[in-house]
DNA sequence: CAGAAATAATAATTATACATATCAATTTCA
DNA sequence: TGAAATTGATATGTATAATTATTATTTCTG
């Protein structure tokens, strides 16, 4: 058990619990929407008719991985995808009403949920932890 | 964007960089190993013997994951897999020779490579950092 | 001891996640 | 202009990760 105090440990479990209390809360909601769904979609109200890959570089995804989230976000009924004229290689996507409405519905639950993941650090604890979060991650997304 | 800062997706981008960077280094220092890989093996050296029941729970995985890493690590001859004769529905998991020579390579790398995860931030904060994901991490695994 | 409940593992299903290869369309530039 | 490089998406393969169902086995209970 010599890896429990890792970094790498810790930001796996943090994650683990982070996608459980999401799917949790969105399951008491009435939605069935994963934290990538969402933040492809919100990606999407920002930048509406964006194409795929526009969607992977603004949330940091692997292109592969987003056409398979587009998919399953097209069976729902919240997002459209239309050949590009601009340029016949890209789909632009965009929200459908109803994922516009869904958006907002579900906006300020994932808001309110984000206490929740962090739930054992009081208010200062929790933005001293995002401070860093943001450092750290924020360096590797310019520097590399 | 409006989900940029939220404590989930910095989470989530933290264990993106945290996987990138340990696959980089294990692939440098010439093996083939993940994070789960090296998780499990860590759990197999304190805990010889242990079924895979045991493992999950210790590192905090889904009991049905494991069973497929474990034979990803039998795949690759770190690991021996054996019918329990005290229960004949577990299977006894421990490391082999190679195993175990593996296993002692790899820990220095692993552990000096949990500094490179976070390298956006100095020392003191990643100490800072990292208290305060033990603590959120901690609580998750007491109270729920 | 027999039936019920619990447990360990596997199988199947769904959803990420990334690398690499491929295909098609477009842009660049010689 | 036409070949080369680039780009957007899809396909393929590997590895997590959780849920649910199934199977085998063990333990508990009456």
């Amino acid at each position: 058990m010599k890896a429990h105090g890792m970094a790498g440990h810790l930001i796996r479990r943090l994650n683990q619990i982070s996608t459980h209390v999401f799917s949790r809360k969105m399951q008491d909601a009435g939605y069935d929407l994963t934290p990538v769904q969402f933040a492809a979609m919100d990606a999407l109200v920002a930048n509406p008719g964006i194409d795929q890959a526009g969607i992977a570089a603004r949330i940091a995804y692997d292109r592969a991985t987003i056409g398979g989230v587009i998919d399953r976000l097209v069976q729902k009924g919240y997002v459209q995808r239309v050949v590009a004229k601009r340029d016949r290689r890209a789909r632009e996507v965009r929200l459908t009403e109803l994922g516009s409405n869904t958006y907002e519905t579900v906006l300020p639950i994932v808001r309110a949920l984000q206490d929740d993941i962090l739930s054992g650090l009081d208010d200062s604890e929790r933005e001293a932890f995002l401070v860093l979060a943001q450092k750290a991650v924020g360096s590797m997304e310019d520097g590399g």
